[in-house]
DNA sequence: ACTTTTATAGTCACACTGACTTTTAAGGGG
DNA sequence: CCCCTTAAAAGTCAGTGTGACTATAAAAGT
């Protein structure tokens, strides 16, 4: 039905969600906020909101995600956006017709984010503490962490959860920590080390103090974007 | 903004766009419609149409494909359907936003489809050949080519390219047409038949007569859904 | 001094892969 | 009817990546 009479097709608003993770403390945490408004007022929400007349639906979530977090336009500007897929369940929102298109992003471990726009608050919640939410997003939230656990698989992602520089043991706490099994650590420095591009050793002596063991060698995220062969997980390991 | 006023946020116009292949003599084919209606009367774009008030995207994309190619039912309601992406440009259509929530599947070979609904006709066209489509149509084109090629890889979705009884020289070459590379006979099989699942083999003698050389064992898709190990396609070796 | 913790180095058997050869069974042409 | 072509099916072999494991090194805590 592409009749393009201006009164001919139904109105949908549409808006954008966020699932934004960081490991801190070696867990997994998700960016959440609180409703400042009704429907769900005072519960617990993913960041998002609604597209602007004139915006695609990426600038709209990278407003979205300032506006309501206060996050720095340092940290929102370069942050790495992927769409994750469109909920357009009728019955999703209570009120009207909500089409929404998820996004997810990766950061590293960030100081506590604040309120604003329409989010009462805003903070880092452990992703298994975090049902349940607002609407639909426990739905999205687990799909977003089943796409990011898949990416870690073929993709050089997990650098985006760390610093500048770090440690591989850094790194293998971030596959740890997303995908919930132990690694072994021999081998999961051979692989990361046998793909080219992946990391890249940094000069600066090893490992800031505070630490316990032998200090480990710094490392920067490499110009690679793709993990040739695979780092799979495995089957049925849990930690 | 989450706000709910119903008159506080900006209307849009939701599509859904499916990008339906099928392979038909050794060759990748897209399932095309001849527009009807400005914008783009008379040109050639993938099938798709509004979002209906009480339908979610993926409804509204099997009744689209129904009305416009005349696919029997059958097909359709069967028919696996996967979310690509959403796609909203402020620019993509000439005449007001419009948000369009695209899908890709996958066809056996099968007759040629009609037009219907805003679709002056239909047909099945070699996918190098369907550039250049109407608004934004070759981008998502490209990006549901790249998707199932991706797919291929780690999934067991070759089958569905298939009929319900099939060689495995068919299933190599659903792999060689989407991929555009040559597989070496031999270690194909050896891999398909090592999956667990994959594909089963059926009684009936083998093959249907009229082709040349040695006749080969027919298979059916088995259970799986997933690939392990997957199978990898080459990097740089064209057909 | 000794234990704990973590990084780093190295070993080994096994599975999978790509490249290749050989054999079998059909059709087509002279 | 023989031979050639085509494709399936079966097998070989060397190289590579992997999981499981052991050993050594260098820090912090007790």
């Amino acid at each position: 039905m592409q009749g393009y009479d201006p009164s001919a097709f139904p109105p949908f608003a549409v808006t954008v969600d966020l699932a934004v993770f960081t490991v801190r403390a070696m867990r997994l945490h998700v960016l959440l906020v609180e409703r400042g408004q009704d429907p769900h007022r005072g519960r617990w929400a993913l960041p998002g909101g609604f597209l602007l007349p004139h915006e695609a639906a990426e600038q709209a979530a990278r407003r979205e995600l300032a506006e309501e977090t206060g996050l720095s336009c340092d940290t929102t500007e370069g942050l790495h956006l992927e769409q994750l897929r469109t909920y357009s369940d009728p019955d999703r929102d209570p009120r009207m017709r909500v089409v929404s298109v998820a996004f997810t992003a990766l950061l590293p471990d960030l100081p506590e984010p604040r309120g604003g726009g329409d989010a009462a608050r805003a903070r880092w919640t452990p992703r298994d503490e975090a049902s349940p939410l607002a609407f639909d997003h426990d739905r999205i939230l687990a799909d977003a962490h089943e796409r990011i656990g898949a990416k870690l698989e073929y993709t050089c992602l997990a650098t985006a959860f760390c610093p500048a520089a770090f440690t591989l043991g850094e790194l293998r706490q971030v596959y740890e920590t997303v995908w919930g099994v132990a690694l072994d650590r021999p081998n999961f420095r051979r692989k990361v080390l046998a793909t080219p591009g992946f990391v890249e050793p940094v000069a600066g002596g090893p490992r800031r103090t505070g630490a316990r063991g032998k200090p480990a060698a710094l490392y920067t995220a490499g110009p690679a974007r793709s993990l040739h062969p695979p780092l799979l997980r495995p089957e049925g390991r849990p930690r």
